[in-house]
DNA sequence: TTGAAAGCGTTACCAC
DNA sequence: GTGGTAACGCTTTCAA
C-alpha cells in the first residue's frame, strides 16, 4: 500500500495551504469565498493525485464517525437479515456506515459487542435488546450517547423504540379464530419477559375474555433454550394430551416453523382439525400442505423508521419518539 | 456526552508524560523497563478515570483500523446471512470488526460499496465478487490490498479465495440421478459467466458425456434480472414442453425454492414423475411434499478460511491460498 | 481571498 | 526509567 495523499499533499503542489484545500474540497468554498480558479485548480489536483479523504482523520478530529452500531439478537435469522438490509441500505443512503453483532439473546454477549461499538466511537446504536440487558441500556443513555430500540423495549426506560404492535396483531388473529367458529387455541410463546411477548400473549388473552372463553385460556411457554428438537417435542405432547385443542397461535416465527414439523409429524388435518395462524412470513409457510395463515410485520417500514429516529436524534433530536407499527394480517388456507 | 478522557488526562493527574501512560497501559511497561509502581499508579488513575482508549487516534496513527470489508450479494439471503455470521464471530474472536455491505449483483453498487470500504479504511476485503466487478478487483490488488474472494472468483486473476468445489457437487449429484434410472436430467442454472454456475455446468455436462448421455444434456439458463414470477413460469415451460424429462437439478437456492413452485403447480409426482436435486439446504425443502435430495455447502469452515486467510494477508502474509472445499450431498425421498 | 497553527488521541523515536 | 515531541490527516479559528 503506497503513501496515501493527504491534503497537504495537495497543498504542496499548489503552493497553498490546507485550509483552503479543506475549504474546496468540503464544499465551502463559497462560503469561504475561494477564487473560482483556486477551487478548480484544488479539484484538479485533488483528482489527478487520486485524493481520498481520511474519514478516520476526520472523525478523529470532528467527533463524529458517521457509524452506526446494530445489535441484533442474530443476523442468521431471516427476520432480523431482512431488517439488517434495510437499515443498511438507508443507513447508507444518509452516509452512515453500519457494524452489526449478533447478541445470540445473551446478555454477556450483548455488553462485549456494545463495548467494541463504544470502542469503536459509533455515533448511535440501533439495538434489539436481549432480556437482562437492560442495566446495559441505561448505562448507554446515561453518557448520553443516541440510542433507538428495535423489535422490543423496556416500559421503564424512556427511550426511542420501533417495534410492532404486537398487542393488535395477536387480537386479530385471536379474533378471526374464533369467527371462524375455534374456541380451544392454544398460543406457543417464548418464555420471556420482554414486551413483545407479554404484549402478543396479552393480545390473545383479552381476546379470548372479551368473547367469554377465559375457561380455554392456554399459553404454552417454550424456553428459549430449549434445542430445536425438545421444541418440537414440547408443542407434540401439547397437542396430543389436549385432543379438544382446534386451534394454534405461534407467537414468532421460529416457533411457527418448528411447530408445522410437530403438527406434520402428528399429521393432523389443517385447518379441519386443527387451524394454524403463524408469523412473520416464510417460504415454508408457502409449502406447508395447508398454506399458512399468518401475521405479518412492516419490516422496510421498521427498518426506515429506525434508521431515521436514531440520525434525527444524533443530529440533536431530543423528543422521544415510539413507533408501534401495524401489521398485516394474511388469511390463507389453515385457518 | 461528556469529554472523553485521554492518555493526557491519565498524565496530567500523575504529573507524567504520555509516553509512560502509552506504554503500561498497552501491556509494553516490561519491554519499556517502566517501574512497577508507576504502572500500578496509571493502571489504577485510568481505571478511576474510566478511561477507554480511543481506537480512532490509534488507527490514525498506527494505520490499521482492525476493520474488514465484507460485501455480499444480499445479506438478506440466507446462504450469505449465515456465512455472515459465521465470519463476525471468527473476526470478533481476532479482535476484528465487521462492515457489510449488500451488492444486489450489481457492478455500480459493489463500485460504491468498495470506495465506501476505502473510505473507512478497512484493513482487508472479503468479496463474493459481481459479474462486471473484475476491474475493482484488481485495482485493489494494485494498491496492495488484502483480499479474499467468496464463493466466486476469477480464473484469470491471481487472489485467494474459499469457495465450493462446485464440479464435484453437481458431479455427484448427477452421477446419482443416473445411478437412480434417471437419464433424461435437466439442469436450471442462472445465466452468468462466474465460476460456480460455469463449474456446476460443467460437472453435470461432464458426467453425463462420461456415461454415454450426451444428447440428452440440456441446461436451461435463468436470466437472473427475471422477477420470481418469470423465473417461475420459465421453469414450468420447460417441464411441460418436454415430457421425457426425469429429473432436474436446480444449481442455487433460489432456483430450487422456485423451482419447487414450479413443480408443485405442476402437481408431478416426486422422485415418480420426476426426480429433483436442491442446493444449499432451507427449511423449505423438509416441508416440499417428497422432502428433498440436496447438496449442501460447509458454510462454516467457508467462513472461518476466509477470515483466517484475509487476516494472514493483513499480517503479511503473501503466499496466495485458494480453497475449493468438500459439499455434503443429503440423499431424501425427492429422488 | 488566503495562510498559519492549534488540536483531536495515539504511538514511537530520541534524549536525558 | 522517564520525558519531550513529532507525526498521523483533518478542521477551524484567527490573522493578514
Amino acid at each position: 500500500m503506497r503513501k496515501r495523499v493527504s491534503m497537504k499533499d495537495i497543498a504542496k503542489e499548489l503552493q497553498v495551504s490546507t485550509a483552503l484545500v479543506s475549504y474546496v474540497l468540503t464544499g465551502r468554498e463559497n462560503e469561504k469565498r475561494v477564487s473560482i480558479e483556486m477551487a478548480e485548480k484544488i479539484r484538479k489536483v485533488a483528482k489527478d493525485l487520486n485524493y481520498k479523504p481520511s474519514q478516520l482523520a476526520r472523525s478523529l478530529r470532528g467527533g463524529a464517525t458517521m457509524t452506526i452500531g446494530l445489535l441484533l439478537a442474530d443476523i442468521a435469522n431471516p427476520f432480523f437479515a431482512s431488517l439488517a438490509r434495510i437499515i443498511e441500505d438507508e443507513a447508507a443512503k444518509r452516509g452512515y456506515v453500519v457494524l452489526i453483532g449478533s447478541s445470540d439473546e445473551s446478555a454477556e454477549k450483548s455488553a462485549s459487542l456494545l463495548d467494541t461499538f463504544i470502542d469503536r466511537q459509533v455515533d448511535g446504536f440501533i439495538i434489539v435488546p436481549t432480556e437482562g440487558s437492560k442495566e446495559q441500556i441505561e448505562s448507554l443513555m446515561e453518557k448520553n450517547n443516541a440510542i433507538v430500540l428495535l423489535d422490543r423495549y423496556f416500559p421503564d426506560l424512556n427511550t426511542s423504540h420501533v417495534c410492532l404492535n404486537n398487542y393488535n396483531a395477536i387480537a386479530e388473529a385471536t379474533t378471526h379464530l374464533i369467527q371462524k367458529g375455534h374456541n380451544k387455541i392454544v398460543m406457543f410463546v417464548y418464555q420471556s419477559s420482554q414486551i413483545p411477548m407479554q404484549e402478543r400473549v396479552r393480545g390473545y388473552v383479552e381476546t379470548m375474555k372479551g368473547l367469554n372463553l377465559e375457561r380455554n385460556i392456554k399459553v404454552v411457554e417454550v424456553p428459549y433454550s430449549f434445542t430445536k428438537l425438545e421444541k418440537e417435542r414440547l408443542i407434540k405432547m401439547t397437542l396430543q394430551n389436549d385432543i379438544n385443542i382446534d386451534a394454534v397461535i405461534f407467537a414468532n416465527n421460529s416457533l411457527t416453523i418448528i411447530g408445522l414439523y410437530a403438527i406434520y409429524q402428528l399429521g393432523l388435518k389443517v385447518p379441519e382439525e386443527i387451524a394454524i395462524i403463524g408469523f412473520d412470513g416464510s417460504e415454508v409457510f408457502d409449502f406447508f400442505y395447508a398454506p399458512l395463515t399468518y401475521v405479518e410485520q412492516p419490516l422496510v417500514e421498521i427498518g426506515i423508521k429506525s434508521v431515521e429516529t436514531l440520525i434525527g436524534i444524533i443530529e440533536g433530536a431530543t423528543e422521544i419518539k415510539q413507533f408501534e407499527l401495524a401489521h398485516t394480517f394474511h388469511i390463507r388456507n389453515s385457518s
